[in-house]
DNA sequence: AGCACGCCGACT
DNA sequence: GTCGGCGTGCTC
């Protein structure tokens, strides 16, 4: 090999759709390989870095100088062949650059793009054989400990102070740290454990005889040998600060005992993440359905690479998680254990906390960069084999698809039917439960999807025997399902019987449930007071300035909100078009709901879910704690409320106003109101007491009201079924929705209608629109959407290729530079 | 995505 | 006369 020629084609983080190639200094021959990261320049002053993709020799042909890696800045890949393979699909699935699933998948504190930390060496003496310009950086470092590139840049005045970066490195006298890896220092706690030369009972008895006159040191090991091998756990150690606790005992006992070489104190690092001691680490038992659903998905394990657990609300799913899981700890399996982002509750947590201690991992995009970066290294040194403790089970939301896994055994997508799996905005647009029966397949792994009520896709897979199919319709502990009744709103209008927003039905039943001192939940999709405000003289509504949707009233903080934008105005007091005074407010948000239930029912303690009181950074714990310790009554909210929640003394829960989530124009719309429902009633339910939920409607005789009054889930599935089919949407069609937007009206209808007709050449009455969305202006963009069914062919590809062709070209075209489109494959 | 380059209007 | 607006093209 001649080793003067190697070149590297490298990943950047943009959405580039082509492949840049660098030339590997000899210097960096030998450390290269592919998954590191390096630093490379892009243009004239950016600096990036970028992951090594492919190595090779075929020097790039065309009009460009190659440039040379400026630095590496791993020793080790930080993530592995299969989780390049899964790039490689999502960003050809997904139709999006690599860049941009580089840019998603790595914590941010592991692409540093122009953002390099550089610091002074601690660690070594300042040489001397510096230059004018070296000790000039050195100085400035000096006064502020870090800087970035472009720091330098500007405090060299000169464009690239790489250069002189790259000699200060050679010399050892700063360091470019991610800034992450500086700052993070493992975290280590002592341990204990018995000298290998006490490990027979003799030599243990011994050794206790000769420990008579020191009491407490006799009673320290005696403690300790009772918690370890002779307890009946099978540790080996135990952390200092445990042992002294629980010996009640002090330093000195312990460092007599460690003089005497029978005990050893070490370091052992440990993760930051919150966690549970491994004491009591416990596996329930399973009751018997539940222990007939796993055996069945044992079953179908064995035909199936991917099964569905269809299980009703409390039905212990978790529970047959954690028997599995624990089945693939057993053969040294990883496992991922994924949730829908506002699934990721402290109780679940908790739960795997308490069944699997230290081998539970969280991540978690919310978390802080240190601890997605910690559990990236660590899933990643368990596969590179390294010592230290481990995650072997990781709980995540979507983006832990990117972790570097390297031998799962087993994936958990629990509420598979959960759109917050799907990535909507920016690229990549992916969904993390598809593509994790994606990594069933690269990894030979087994997928469970869980779900009360399964996506319609999903069930339909099952059906058609490509998924395994469980069920499991008993409830834990023989609780009842709830009985579900209707209260009609616009007969109830009609007689003048509503008292505020509640029917006589929900009234009743919110009533009788204060009296029996059970806990209430009414579920409202729209937060805030009211949904607009009008004038009542000549109908005027005020509309937000940036996007094209009515401003949505919060009356305890007095404003007029923009849910789209976040823009906020002071209320108006007079009409924007005629003056007049005589503003009111139109429909209920959880906010109005939450000032009529106090005014019905003063006695009762009320809270209320939502975005707005959940901001707080514990604020959602806290009310859930709460709710549970049964020191609230009443609590009222949105989506929030119907989520994995499992109360055990909500009686009754009240779905206010159905009509709006039925009458939303998408063609998943029945399918989604339907699980939602089912999803909150799912909180109703009591050990003794059989839960009622009141499902407010105009249309009591609507089909999917009646389908969910008598829980229905399979009636409404194929009748939708049949729909679907007839109008060619998903499952069987796949759909590509392109997005298009632009500040200007005019052309982005130009564009639109460009792009629709092109497409309609090669799909013709398979594109729909194109169409204002709901809202047809965010933020002063306007935009329109173009629906693509594309049928389950196989030329799924060839359709891409020539959609991307398409949106390419129009891209392409004069005064169209600062227009935006994208598609959304597999929107939801 | 950024960012430099280049070509036309209202300003110290 | 120039500053700066956006539209266009390029990045190994």
């Amino acid at each position: 090999m001649n080793e003067e020629l190697l070149f590297a084609d490298v990943i950047l983080p943009l959405p580039l759709d082509y492949h840049f190639t660098y030339r590997v200094p000899v210097a960096f021959q030998m450390k290269i390989r592919t998954g590191i990261r390096v630093i490379v320049q892009f243009g004239k002053r950016k600096f990036f870095s970028a992951l090594v993709y492919k190595l090779h020799q075929n020097q790039p042909t065309g009009d460009f100088e190659i440039k040379d890696i400026e630095a590496i800045l791993d020793e080790e890949p930080i993530l592995g062949e299969k989780q390049l393979q899964l790039w490689e699909w999502i960003a050809n699935y997904y139709c999006c650059s690599m860049g941009e699933v580089f840019k998603a998948a790595l914590p941010s504190g592991l692409k540093l793009e122009s953002q390099t930390k550089i610091s002074l060496n601690t660690e070594t003496n300042l040489p001397d054989n510096l230059s004018e310009k070296e000790n000039l950086v050195i100085l400035l470092l000096e006064s502020r400990k870090t800087a970035s590139v472009q720091d330098l840049n500007r405090f060299l005045g000169q464009q690239s102070s790489f250069a002189i970066l790259k000699l200060l490195l050679e010399k050892n006298a700063v360091i470019i740290e991610e800034q992450l890896r500086e700052s993070y220092k493992p975290r280590v706690v002592s341990y204990v454990r018995l000298n290998q030369e006490y490990n027979s009972e003799e030599k243990l008895n011994t050794v206790l005889n000769s420990l008579s006159k020191a009491k407490k040191q006799e009673q320290l090991l005696k403690i300790f040998l009772a918690e370890t091998m002779f307890g009946d756990s099978s540790q080996t150690e135990m952390s200092k600060k445990d042992l002294l606790e629980l010996a009640d005992a002090t330093d000195t006992a312990l460092k007599g005992l460690e003089e005497k070489h029978i005990l050893e104190l070490f370091q052992k690092e440990t993760g930051r993440i919150e966690r549970l001691q491994n004491d009591d680490l416990l596996i329930k038992e399973l009751t018997l359905p539940q222990q007939t659903a796993y055996d069945d998905i044992l079953k179908q394990f064995e035909i199936h690479q991917t099964v569905l657990l269809n299980g009703v609300t409390s039905s212990g799913k978790t529970e047959i998680y954690i028997r599995l899981i624990e089945e693939q700890l057993k053969l040294g399996k990883q496992v991922l254990y994924l949730v829908p982002e506002i699934g990721l509750t402290t109780q679940i947590i908790t739960r795997l906390k308490t069944a699997f201690g230290d081998l539970a991992g969280i991540y978690h995009s919310k978390f802080n960069d240190a601890e997605r970066v910690e559990i990236w290294f660590n899933v990643l040194n368990e596969a590179t084999g390294k010592t230290g403790q481990q995650y072997k089970v990781i709980l995540g939301a979507r983006s832990a698809i990117f972790l570097p896994f390297k031998d799962l055994g087993l994936i958990i997508v629990d509420e598979e039917h959960e759109n917050s799996y799907k990535q909507m905005d920016p690229a990549p647009r992916y969904n993390a439960r598809d593509m994790a029966i994606l990594m069933g397949n690269i990894h030979g792994a087994k997928v469970l999807l869980g779900s009360a009520t399964p996506s319609y896709e999903t069930y339909f897979n099952a059906r058609s025997n490509k998924y395994g199919l469980v069920n499991l319709n008993e409830r834990f502990l023989g609780i009842e399902m709830p009985e579900l009744i209707t209260g009609n709103t616009q007969e109830a209008y009609k007689r003048k019987l509503m008292r505020s927003v509640f029917t006589p039905e929900l009234y009743d039943e919110i009533t009788s449930a204060l009296a029996n001192k059970e806990q209430v939940i009414l579920f409202q999709n729209r937060r805030g007071f009211a949904p607009f405000v009008q004038c009542t003289t000549c109908g005027w509504i005020p509309k937000c300035k940036y996007c094209d949707v009515s401003l949505t009233y919060h009356k305890n903080k007095s404003s007029l909100i923009c849910h789209y934008c976040g823009n906020t105005t002071s209320m108006v007091t007079k009409c924007g078009e005629c003056g007049s005074t005589e503003i009111k407010t139109r429909g209920f948000g959880t906010e109005k709901i939450e000032e009529e239930i106090q005014l019905l029912f003063p006695e009762a303690r009320i809270a209320r879910m939502d975005l707005d009181t959940t901001r707080a950074k514990r604020a959602y714990e806290q009310l859930i704690w709460k709710f549970e310790t049964g020191k609230i009554d009443i609590l009222v909210g949105t989506q929030m409320v119907t989520k994995g929640l499992d109360f055990d003394h909500v009686r009754v829960v009240g779905v206010l106003n159905a009509d709006n989530l039925l009458n939303y124009p998408d063609f998943r719309s029945y399918e989604r109101s339907f699980q939602l429902i089912m999803q909150v009633s799912g909180r109703a339910g009591r050990k003794n007491n059989r839960g009622k939920v009141v499902v407010q409607t105009s249309q009591p005789n609507h089909p999917v009201i009646q389908d969910v009054i008598a829980n229905d889930y399979y009636r409404l599935f194929s009748r939708q079924m049949a729909e679907r089919k007839m109008f060619r949407y998903p499952p069987y069609y796949r759909l590509i929705k392109i997005v298009v937007k632009n500040k200007n009206k005019d052309r982005l209808d130009l564009a639109a209608q460009h792009l629709a007709t092109a497409f309609k050449v090669h799909f013709n009455r398979n594109v729909l629109g194109p169409e204002y969305p709901v809202v047809g202006r965010i933020q002063m963009w306007f935009q329109k959407e173009i629906l693509i069914k594309i049928p389950r062919d196989g030329k799924i590809q060839e359709a891409k290729s020539k959609i991307m062709e398409i949106i390419n070209h129009t891209k392409s075209q004069p005064n169209n530079s600062n227009l935006i489109v994208y598609a959304d494959v597999d929107p939801m």
